[in-house]
DNA sequence: AAAAAACCCAACCGCCTTTGG
DNA sequence: GCCAAAGGCGGTTGGGTTTTT
């Protein structure tokens, strides 16, 4: 008998490598609609082409509207090194109490940032195996540690004390977590800010939308890059008008709009110029897309991590699927007020080379129709299709696609 | 300016755990 | 208790980007 694992999917018949727009949006409507009830079953509900591993992944990692994006600040590597002092690689835990943060993401900062910097410290601590614990090491290593949380942090308003004393205490370890997890709210607190920004060597442009709200407590500096490290990304031009745009895009816009210069990998799409608004703590962004407008998106439940019951069962039932899927994507079109197709204008820009300066057209009656999407358009590089979605308010979304 | 090296991170893989019949 | 399916987790990798030579 054929023993071992059966694959989750059809490597052959599924999408693999990095999401496209198209996708992300298709995965985020499904799920602010329907919830995710049934990953494996949710990407042919979809319709998507991936697994459904795969777009758990991505609803995790990336989508989720309150995931986390930018830079670590200070407090938060402090709490992913104690935690991890603590914990070892449990990654899964650690994140569990960085809200906002993921599993893979502080992964990465680990495996990238933290264990360097710490390994210089390790010569004296019998480089030990760090998956493991500390807990699990008698340590000496208190006076190693100590420079490290030591770490300084000029303009913190609160103490900061660190932590060396305590982790050197095996014993205070479970008294610590109360603290730890305030720590880490306290340090995610001080994150939800709208991270609206504005490149002030790239953008000289005039906005209507120009509020920078800032977190008063949040006294340390941040570099302007730091506030838009964001997966999707999402530029007012005017009031009413979103955009959204691709990484390194050169998008011509408004004559006086200048795009950012392609910064570090943001994600699939970044921003190009003006407002930044990080999809992550992004509820402002949902809210433009909730409720009471028209072209709502019906956020709340994903916005609170909760979703009703009764919407997660809509679906469920193979043989419906296929009409649901195309109810949805018509729910979809009607919510955000998806009225045409492609231009035929903008299907030539198909042929364009990658990185040409689209126009984009300001014609907010056509759009981007999601059902012809399925199929074809997810399966291509995008290229430099621009693809315009508007709202009955004339919100339009512009997604120019190109990889 | 070009090439090489280093860095970074999203995504994948496979194993483990949980759940339900 | 057994089995299969699905979810979850941690390790690893591919490839794009940035820095260094």
């Amino acid at each position: 008998m054929g023993k071992g694992r059966a694959p989750c999917c059809d490597k052959t018949k599924v999408k693999r490598g990095p999401w496209n727009p198209a996708e992300d949006l298709k995965l985020i409507a499904f799920i602010q609609k329907y919830g995710h009830e049934n990953w494996r079953a949710l990407p042919k509900q979809a319709g998507l082409l991936r697994c459904g591993k795969s777009c758990r992944l991505r609803w995790i990692n990336y989508l989720r509207p309150d995931v986390k994006r930018g830079n670590f600040t200070p407090e938060e590597e402090e709490t992913i090194i104690r935690l991890h002092r603590a914990m070892g690689n449990k990654w899964s835990k650690i994140a569990s109490r960085l809200p906002g943060r993921t599993d893979n993401e502080i992964k990465n900062v680990w495996n990238t940032h933290l264990k360097k910097r710490l390994s210089p410290k390790k010569t004296s601590e019998s480089s030990t195996d760090e998956s493991k614990p500390e807990s699990t090491i008698t340590s000496t290593s208190s006076s190693s540690s100590q420079s490290f949380f030591s770490i300084e942090r000029p303009n913190s308003p609160k103490s900061t004390t660190p932590y060396t004393n305590e982790f050197c205490d095996q014993a205070e370890q479970l008294s610590m977590e109360d603290k730890i997890e305030q720590d880490s709210e306290k340090a995610v607190s001080s994150e939800l800010l709208i991270g609206m920004t504005e490149d002030p060597k790239e953008s000289s442009a005039s906005f209507s939308c120009e509020s920078n709200i800032v977190n008063s407590s949040q006294n340390v500096a941040q570099k302007p890059e730091e506030t838009l490290a964001s997966p999707l990304s999402v530029s007012i031009y005017t009031v009413e008008t979103i955009n959204i745009v691709n990484s390194g895009q050169k998008v011509a816009h408004k004559p006086e709009q200048q795009l950012a210069s392609p910064s570090s990998y943001l994600g699939p799409y970044d921003v190009g110029h003006i407002l930044e608004i990080p999809w992550e703590p992004d509820y402002e962004f949902w809210k433009l897309l909730d409720d009471d407008s028209p072209g709502s998106f019906q956020s709340k439940e994903v916005q609170l991590g909760e979703f009703s019951a009764n919407q997660n069962m809509i679906l469920g039932e193979e043989g419906v699927q296929d009409g649901e899927a195309r109810k949805w994507t018509n729910d979809f079109e009607n919510e955000f007020g998806v009225v045409g197709e492609i231009k035929e204008s903008n299907k030539d820009h198909n042929f364009l080379p990658k990185n040409y300066a689209v126009e984009p057209q300001m014609d907010h009656t056509k759009a981007f129709n999601f059902d012809d999407m399925t199929e074809a358009e997810s399966e291509l590089d995008f290229g430099s299709i621009p693809l315009w979605l508007s709202s009955p308010q004339n919100t339009t979304l512009y997604f120019n696609t190109d990889q």
